[in-house]
DNA sequence: ATAACATACTTGTTTAAACAAGTCAATAGC
DNA sequence: GCTATTGACTTGTTTAAACAAGTATGTTAT
């Protein structure tokens, strides 16, 4: 699977922030000596560099160089990072997942459903409800709604497995922008019934919606946390405005 | 303030996807197409058309074309966006809004101020708490450390009025990079002294560290939101892994 | 009819070059 | 000693060109 140069400058940059070659305040090498590195030319050097920019790593000075404002995050609650599966989530934060399917049914999509997820009146669209277990406490509720067109073999199997392994390594599709939300709410008599909430009454909500390579929003996610349990990250860049 | 070719791209094509003149699911024109529209080059297409990509507004598709996938989004919550004042948000949100200084002192960062803002050991900071009014609504409690050294006049006075107006008018410093956290919390006393909770007894809480255009980090701020009057937007895009 | 191919589109990646603009230190001139 | 200027760096913007690769639609040959 050959990726393209971009990509793999920008790759051996991040370990190397996230290893700390470059440590945080440190300026990156200049972008003439980087073309000298990788060998290539100076645009190549600064897509790596502006997507590192936007991970929130370093922060381009004019005429001064590249600095790292990258710090190591201690790692006691989940972490939410770009467009994850729940599986690759555990994983980075060093828990084991299961999953429970409390409910899979088959709905058509109403004006009220249109509202709250997207999904035109009159699709045909999964209705699933998940538990999620890490190292065996119930921490998030997920409610899925996937649209059927899409996904037309699911089972629950896949369910309690991952449903991004299935979507991208069986059917083949790719998982491409996902448009999110986040609020805080009061726990459900269905999150008390199914969560371990440890005398918590409010839960940390991600609503998403998620796009495939044809521009098509075939799922709506709705995933309740545990508050103590839950972080989410995000790095933004000042535009210039008015 | 002359802006940059491809900011001014970036901006028109902006305004027409949220006026409506180019729908959801609808394509934009072509990258040469574009090319004459504008008359530029087409890298300075891509630029805007790639900056619109992170904002969620399209999404491109290989070998077809770039496709709007912006929604509008109804307006009942305090939506944050990118790096804004609460001045701003505000506005945009068509809100109207004050402020109230409740403590305003000067503390020197030990250790573990540190491990909570970043800020180093010894540094002296201006400790500032602010309740946020929305319409006459005490809904937002914001916690302020600013690095004394980079903002040495603050009143009381800048307080309650703007601190980024103070910052960029006043001061000519440009903010550029923030970190956020995203995370839902038990209401303190604190909390529930100043501000109108109405039965909520949980808040949701953005921690951030702002840079400056010198990359040096000057600001941390916690802020904490009645959660019936917070949302949080974010896209993401899925990069190719492992 | 259908499969295969050609072709004219689309976006994606990479290089090269030129110029603008901010930063910093050494140097020249007072 | 001090200021001003120069020059060598840095990143920022823009254009141009070439080739790759995905998509759609035609036409051709079977």
């Amino acid at each position: 699977m050959p990726k393209s140069k971009f990509e793999l400058i920008y790759k051996e940059l991040k370990q190397k922030i996230e290893g700390l070659d470059y440590k945080y305040r440190d300026f990156l090498p200049s972008e003439n000596i980087m073309i000298d590195m990788f060998s290539c030319s100076r645009n190549t050097i600064r897509r790596a560099v502006s997507m590192l920019a936007e991970d929130g790593y370093v922060q381009s000075l004019h005429g001064k160089g590249v600095r790292v404002i990258y710090q190591p995050v201690g790692q006691n609650s989940f972490t939410i990072g770009g467009i994850e599966s729940f599986k690759e989530s555990a994983a980075r934060n060093n828990k084991t997942p299961s999953t429970k399917v409390v409910q899979f049914t088959e709905i058509i999509a109403d004006q009220r459903i249109y509202e709250k997820t997207g999904f035109i009146v009159g699709s045909e669209v999964y209705y699933i409800q998940r538990v999620r277990y890490l190292d065996g406490k119930a921490l998030i509720f997920d409610i899925n709604l996937l649209l059927k067109a899409v996904v037309p073999g699911l089972t629950k199997e896949v369910l309690e497995a991952s449903i991004y392994d299935y979507l991208e390594n069986v059917l083949g599709m790719q998982i491409v922008t996902s448009k999110r939300k986040m609020t805080a709410e009061r726990a459900t008599q269905i999150d008390e019934k199914y969560l371990d909430l440890n005398g918590y009454n409010f839960l940390a909500v991600i609503s998403s919606q998620t796009f495939n390579s044809d521009g098509i929003m075939f799922e709506y996610t709705q995933s309740r946390h545990r508050p103590d349990y839950f972080c989410f990250y995000d790095t933004a860049t000042r535009k210039k405005s008015p």
